[in-house]
DNA sequence: GTCCTTCATCGTCATTTAACGATATAGGCG
DNA sequence: CGCCTATATCGTTAAATGACGATGAAGGAC
């Protein structure tokens, strides 16, 4: 489903590391491998790869290999997909609150 | 942190049956209570009113005690905070792909 | 007061997650 | 070829999650 996809990509979000490794990458987008990210954090290197594996699986960041590094970018494309899916989500939901404060089709 | 609580409400909406309930609230706002949401998903009472816990917790819907029913509503204005913080999140994360495409900045 | 409905909470269980250390693989360098 | 570095994966463990049935408490209705 639609919902399975979304709920994912939200889950994926949903831990402060990961949200931190998505802006680690944001500031330094290029070229930034496993260790640089792992330098920032105070958690082992495995423990950040399996963060960035979640965020890999969701879609939400992309692998480069770099001879015997692997640097990340953040996968705008799906970030944006997903940023319009929320958007999406959340004017559906803030729709019936806003009462269709001047919609023209009332006569 | 604030990430704390962004990461929370982001893990709140990722799971498929919450995002359900959000719509379930959103189609029918008004005096719907958990046997109500509990009709339109095959899950349990009890599991049902956990996810509204869940959802309680990250304070995205409130609790509206109605006689012997309990009446959930969107919190639009934690729902429009979260909304914003996403969009700032995003705008973070997607900055550097466009590279300021027309800032005006630039002699 | 008694009954009935509604629902949150409790206890349980299986699954998933988060964290770690250890390890194996892959690629560059001498 | 042999070494080193980078890193993904494995195995483990504790804690959190998701699901359920059962139950107890709160609030009408008669």
């Amino acid at each position: 489903m639609q919902d399975e996809i979304l709920a994912n990509q939200l889950r994926a979000l949903g831990h402060p590391v990961r949200l931190s490794i998505l802006r680690i990458l944001a500031q330094r987008q290029s070229d930034c491998c496993c260790a640089d990210v792992t330098q920032c954090l105070p958690l082992a290197q495995s423990t950040v790869s399996q963060h960035i594996k979640v965020l890999l699986d969701a879609g939400l960041i992309a692998r480069q290999a770099r001879g015997t590094r692997n640097c990340y970018v953040l996968a705008t494309d799906r970030l944006n997909e997903m940023n319009s899916a929320f958007g999406g989500l959340s004017e559906l939901l803030l729709q019936p609150v806003e009462a269709k404060k001047d919609s023209a089709g009332v006569a």
